[in-house]
DNA sequence: TGAAATGTTGGGGCG
DNA sequence: ACGCCCCAACATTTC
């Protein structure tokens, strides 16, 4: 019996349950078929695209030293495989479950197709610790709130059962043709990928290393560095959970291996963490499948109302390249334009600013998060944006505005992040290194800081844009109160 | 996974 | 010795 095997966002072969089933039945093919404009509206960003490309290199070459090739195709979804039925000869279709309201509503079309036609199609999970139709409050609906979700996953029991990679993958000897990964066009025209290149390494390999070195190096510390921007505590798994580099089961039972082999409170507390983080990506996940319409516009009603302010393309342009005049919020987004990723606790700040600060739609942040971000996830993005923006589930209340300058003297304490992102104010004294508006004129000339000239002032008064973002939480407030 | 305003407490300086 | 004030430190409330 010959399978196509459809890889999507599951680009591994451990812990790969539609891969072990095929195996189960006879030969594989394994298929790749790039059809973004099938993702709707949220196609992948440039950053994402780039990762996609070095991820298929990867698993190509992985399969490749299993005896079996990746066949490439572009076009739409169904039709391909269609065709592909049709030369291979091949008599089933498997693959694992996406949750994206797009690509679900695809691929119901798409099974019920291929069954109709006599194909047998069946789909698994390998992308969540639970299907989000298994975790439910007593009364049947979705939990919107994470601590009382979290604990629910945990007293089902986190499944940390995993599958080994194949030692070999039994093929076809007449492969069927396909298309060169270059012919995709995934890959930059313009030379903006260097900085991203320098900071990761794409695959299931790649995923594998980072999560082994995290498990000894980072976790144990990770309750207290997950929130130093400054440091390299963070897992940085986020683009391999999203490509499926690497599922969550995966993690989870790295986690249980630590905690054997970790003795302390504080790291039997960092994994708790970690976990934990790996259940708020769980929740993004559920949410986006119960609350389809989350992907652009507020879970909270209350909010689809809310006149967001009209920010000028200016000073837009100013947040998204790091020229805001703040440091730690220039430090987040310079990071974000060179290497792909931010850490969270800046994400956090950024996107504070932008909705809260500046009031700009946290669709407007959300799509530049879409396009520049290696980790881009329609889940996790959704649910950041709509928690900071204080619109979606187990959001930050409106009034809960965060002070750039106090988060970098919190977690960014010596100034390293703001002195290696922001090099104009590298030499400025720690005092000022968060609010540099505020030191005099003799400091800052002898930091060789220009106010204006070679750094800009402020772009927005933070005092003042805070009390105008209350007094918007006003507004709705009363608003709820009469409606 | 806030910040700022307001309230409370207690030690120490001082007349 | 005592009351008074100041203010830091901490807690609570409010946005």
């Amino acid at each position: 019996m010959k399978t196509l095997l459809w890889f999507r966002r599951d680009l591994r072969l451990t812990d790969n349950p539609a891969l072990v089933r095929a195996l189960e039945d006879g030969q594989v093919i394994p298929v790749y078929i790039h059809a973004p404009q099938e993702e709707g509206h949220w196609t992948p960003g440039g950053a994402s695209l780039w990762w996609l490309h070095h991820s298929l290199v990867a698993l190509g070459e992985d399969l490749r030293a299993r005896g079996a090739d990746l066949v490439i195709r572009q076009g739409p979804s169904l039709e391909t495989l269609q065709d592909l039925i049709r030369e291979t000869g091949a008599q089933q279709v498997f693959w694992n479950r996406l949750y994206e309201p797009a690509l679900i509503e695809r691929d119901k079309g798409i099974k019920q197709a291929l069954r109709d036609a006599g194909i047998k199609a069946e789909s698994f999970n390998a992308a969540l610790l639970f299907e989000p139709w298994a975790v439910a409050k007593q009364d049947g609906d979705p939990y919107k709130v994470f601590t009382p979700f979290w604990k629910t996953c945990l007293g089902l029991g986190v499944p940390c059962d995993v599958t080994p990679a194949p030692k070999r993958i039994r093929t076809p000897s007449d492969r069927p043709k396909g298309e060169t990964l270059e012919s995709l066009g995934l890959l930059p025209e313009l030379d903006w990928d260097a900085g991203i290149g320098e900071l990761w390494q794409p695959g299931e390999a790649g995923a594998l290393e980072r999560l082994a070195d995290f498990m000894v190096e980072a976790v144990a510390g990770y309750d207290e560095m997950r929130n130093r921007p400054d440091r390299d505590g963070s897992s940085r798994l986020s683009p391999y959970l999203h490509f499926g580099e690497i599922g969550p089961r995966q993690a989870a039972a790295a986690c249980l291996v630590a905690k054997a082999r970790h003795g302390g409170k504080a790291a039997h507390q960092g994994i708790d963490s970690f976990l934990r983080e790996i259940g708020w990506r769980e929740f993004a996940h559920h949410l986006i499948y119960h609350f389809p319409a989350t992907t652009d516009e507020p879970l909270d009603p209350r909010f689809r109302e809310v006149p967001w302010s009209q920010v000028d393309e200016m000073t837009l342009n100013a947040w998204r390249r790091g020229h805001t005049g703040i440091p730690l919020v220039d430090a987040a987004m310079r990071a974000l334009w060179t290497t792909g990723w931010m850490h969270n606790r800046a994400r956090m700040v950024v996107a504070s600013l932008l909705t809260k600060n500046l009031g700009a739609h946290w669709l407007t942040g959300a799509n530049w998060f879409w396009d520049t971000l290696v980790d881009a996830d329609l889940a996790s993005n959704t649910l950041g944006w709509q928690w900071t923006a204080g619109c979606g589930a187990d959001a930050a209340p409106y009034f809960r505005v965060f002070n750039p300058v106090l988060q970098g003297e919190r977690f960014d304490p010596d100034g390293d992040y703001v002195r290696r992102w922001v090099p104009e104010l590298a030499r400025l004294p720690l005092k000022y290194i968060h609010k540099p508006w505020e030191a005099p004129e003799a400091v800052l000339k002898s930091a060789g800081v220009r106010l204006g000239g070679n750094y800009p002032r402020p772009i927005v008064d933070l005092a003042e844009s805070r009390r105008q973002a209350l007094g918007k939480w006003e507004d709705i407030k009363r608003a709820k109160d009469e409606g």
